[in-house]
DNA sequence: TTACTTAGTGTAAAAAATACACGTTATATT
DNA sequence: AATATAACGTGTATTTTTTACACTAAGTAA
């Protein structure tokens, strides 16, 4: 216990939305809680922010911790304050999504105590979530479904060579909707932001498409122009 | 004093971003204030968040207390949560902005205890600000220009009967750009929200212009299409 | 060699965005 | 009453963007 201020009572959290793509399934990361409240129940991951760090950086600590991630663009998208939104207390929640490439070299290895495990679940498939968890996932898809049609944040979630089909997949899943394959094509080339490989995709059954890669150098000077899908 | 949980040492408060416009110029209002830290200097205004409300009760609380206004749309667009923000101990700010309309029958009344006064500045001729609240209005700024291309939310600005010049100064001042006159009415008269009246501009010199009114339902009909200017 | 599956490509039509200039009308002034 | 003033209100041609739409090519596997 702690004397405080009057005011200075409130607890902040940060819960994170992690989407990640590998390959077929659009996912993201949560928890099953080791402790009360909501044992046993899956929850996004998150923690309460430190005195001596910003929400920024709590954010940032927090998924490096759940994740072994670090230099992941994770954007801020809401706060959550609703008086009865954690039954210990009040407790502000600051809401990040970040999107993550699945299956690379390292595997992600949550390291939490208070999580028994940390599990990778389709979107399209979730359990019963703790807290509000299941309405800030909500806000969460429905910012990046507002952003990817203005930025092209996809990449995020590819591997560093990808295929048109797959840029394509991934636009599909966030936006929910069958896009024409000529007319998607002829939108992301004409955004001058991906530079086509002299190299194939290999292991697949079938014709191997050509691989692409993400130039970021031109995606910067683009940033700020209005696009849309 | 009071004892509290550990991580349940934190403050979280409203700060509120009251765009205005009086026909000519885009405003913001701002309080002077009259108690330390930052005694006299200009802020925006804002508040504690109670422990009994949601920070979107206590938004419009605030706005209430320092309008006299209820009613009004406000919508939260960021957590501000560095460390240092406020010198009196860990305050986390929730920033909301709404839009208003001046020189209404009756005027605004701020009754606020820690201000000195309240006043209406022109957004292009800022004082400096007290705590990060220059930080907090650029970026609420730029949130609504973002907006404003996407939604028709310059009518929040506008008396119930404008004309659409009228309308047109408010993108152009939120824009921060010159639009073309004969493009701008074939468009925002495309989305057939507005509603043409009867009636002529009175006590103008030189020719009056026709009225229009905001169709607020076939508005809500509209809402979640994509607009942009 | 054949069957299968995904890759990759072009065009025409429709819709939207842009660029651009002048006669009209109400008021104010002389 | 005539005139000057200043903002109102309107249309079209051009360019750009979006949409709709279907087949051949290439590589794999049996």
């Amino acid at each position: 216990m702690k004397e405080v201020l009057p005011g200075f009572n409130f607890a902040v959290s940060i819960d994170c939305v992690l989407f990640g793509f590998d390959g077929n399934e659009l996912k993201i990361l949560l928890i099953e809680r080791n402790e009360e409240p909501f044992k046993d129940w899956w929850a996004l991951p998150g923690n309460l922010v430190n005195e001596e760090e910003s929400t920024d950086e709590s954010a940032f600590r927090i998924l490096r911790e759940l994740t072994g991630l670090s230099d992941i663009y994770m954007e801020q998208y809401y706060a959550f304050g609703d008086v009865n939104r954690h039954p210990q207390g009040r407790v502000i929640s600051v809401a990040y999504y970040a999107m993550l490439r699945l299956g690379g070299e390292k595997p992600l290895k949550p390291l939490t105590s208070y999580a028994k495990k940390a599990q990778w679940v389709n979107v399209a498939n979730l359990p019963k979530l703790a807290f509000d968890h299941q309405h800030i996932l909500d806000k969460g898809l429905e910012k990046i479904k507002r952003r990817i049609k203005h930025l092209p944040l996809a990449f995020e979630l590819l591997p560093e060579k990808f295929t048109l089909t797959q840029v394509q997949s991934v636009y599909e899943l966030i936006l929910g909707k069958k896009l024409d394959k000529r007319n998607f094509r002829k939108k992301i080339l004409s955004f001058k932001v991906l530079k086509e490989l002299d190299e194939k995709q290999r292991g697949v059954s079938f014709r191997a498409a050509t691989l692409y890669k993400f130039d970021k150098r031109k995606y910067n000077k683009l940033f700020g122009k209005e696009i849309s899908f």
